[in-house]
DNA sequence: ATCTATAATGACTGACCGGTCAGTTTCTGG
DNA sequence: CCAGAAACTGACCGGTCAGTCATTATAGAT
């Protein structure tokens, strides 16, 4: 039966993510994978060939989901700014919302230097470039519909899941004022209080 | 001689940075952190008590740098605005500039589930706060003197930090078109074409 | 009820690595 | 030149954990 072994497999997922966004990759044994699950440590292996499977089964599991939100979103009869905005939320009490997502995510952030860890980049660096490519889809949008300034869509990308990572984790630290409207309505506004004329940089 | 000393634990520091910039701190292993400094692994531990002291000094180092050059930019007589852009390039230059620096930090992402990382935690968060602190207090400048719009200065701080992450890692990734500057023109001016007229987001 | 195939188990193994410490080398000052 | 101190060394130990596989349990077919 393949729908039961499916649902298994993602079980076993959902275990993973349990333990590997409160301790990290490295501190997280296959052992308490499988013992989170309610299964053996050997039942692991007949769904994941070894622990840097589990990580990549577990990161496309995420940033599939990620990206299901996007496309969600973008298919709403709203403007590109609006789209933003709901992306931020929907995510914020999603899957994303976890702060150790993020963690999860920032092994991007280590040199190759082994086999390992090129074989995690392989893998999650397309990822992380489709989700910045939607993003800056909306933006494209954006500056078409001349809601947004012509700014250039992959940074704007970037920035945009920046202040949204910086969100999360600035939010886990101090649950006080709302700094989630705060971090967006910076992106959106810029901090300079005037000046606004132009469209580049100055020049040189 | 104390100042022998100190420069032997120094240069341990440099061969940790070297190393753990490259494959992370998990996958550092003291041996190699001695071998790289030309010493044999038990002399580390006549410098430091065990592992996690090393990554506690090594980012006790780093920060130290960074929080140095926040307060040389502070000394320069220019504006706010200036003094974020060059605070920008200035560690864009520096020790800040390895895109490894960033992983290393990431750390504090992870939930403090055991002694070893409320260890991390404990020393590294304050560090992380003091450096809030210092843009913060750029930002409150910059409101009070009319050059920035009244937002929340730690939010600015927040997405500031985000977004030189966010330019490093992208930088790392394509050195193509000169996303810098356009990271920070997204900082300073936001996204938005027009609507700039308010100063809060909206109501509600 | 019995047989067979498929799934699950967990004791075991080998590699790895943090930390130790008895032994060795280097330094110092008399 | 020597003796004692201080610095350094690296073989060794113990614990941990990824991955294996012989054995056992389960499900389905007849």
């Amino acid at each position: 039966m393949k729908t039961k072994s499916k649902e298994k497999r993602l079980a076993l997922l959902k275990a993973a993510f349990a333990v590997v966004t409160e301790k990290g990759y490295f501190e997280t044994t296959v052992d308490e994978v499988a013992r989170r699950a309610g299964v053996a440590k050997g039942t692991v292996y007949l769904y994941f060939k070894d622990k840097p499977a589990i990580y990549i089964g577990l990161v496309d599991w995420l940033l599939e989901q990620a990206l299901a939100t996007i496309a969600e979103v973008v298919a709403r009869p709203i403007s590109p700014r609006r789209r933003l905005e709901e992306l931020f939320s929907s995510w914020a009490s999603g899957v994303m919302s976890n702060p150790g997502v993020m963690a999860l995510l920032s092994i991007e952030n280590v040199n190759q230097i082994n086999a390992v860890m090129k074989r995690f980049k392989k893998h999650v660096l397309p990822h992380i470039v489709e989700m910045e490519d939607a993003i800056a889809g909306i933006v494209k949008q954006g500056i078409e519909q001349g809601e947004f300034r012509p700014v250039e869509p992959r940074s704007a990308a970037v920035m945009y899941l920046s202040a949204f990572r910086a969100e999360l984790l600035s939010a886990n630290r101090s649950p006080s004022a709302r700094p989630g409207e705060s971090i967006q309505e910076l992106f959106f506004y810029g901090i300079l209080a005037e000046g606004r004329g132009r469209t580049k940089h100055g020049d040189r």
